[in-house]
DNA sequence: CGGTTGACCAAGT
DNA sequence: GACTTGGCCAACC
């Protein structure tokens, strides 16, 4: 049985590039609720470079937190053709369907 | 087992 | 738009 934290990170792991997800959707596509408890197991994650962290918002669009730093997310999202807009993304465009 | 923490969410002020 | 409150859930001590 895997740790509720790798089911996050196997799920995350399929956003492709110029794509993002929001915790809540993340949680829900493993069917749980803790959107919460996703963003724990985001600021442990031991995968960096596998798993793309930096492309998980929150469910108003707004970036979230970044272990290494706010910016430093917008910086990579913009380097892999994520808008951003007043720190902001456009869910409707760039929001990758899971499930 | 209980209490604390957190890269959250929604609704209210 | 900024801030507070209550709710939510897993990990950790």
């Amino acid at each position: 049985m895997k740790s509720f934290n790798e089911r996050c990170y196997e799920i995350l792991r399929r956003v492709p590039k110029g794509k993002v997800t929001t915790y809540k959707d993340l949680a829900k596509a493993m069917n749980t609720k803790a959107y919460r408890a996703v963003g724990n197991a985001m600021n442990k994650n031991p995968y960096a470079p596998e798993v793309p962290c930096h492309r998980v918002i929150q469910s108003d669009g707004s970036l979230g937190g970044f272990a290494s730093g706010t910016k430093k997310k917008i910086q990579m999202l913009k380097a892999e053709g994520v808008e951003i807009i007043n720190g902001k993304i456009n869910l409707d465009k760039y929001r990758y369907k899971l499930r």
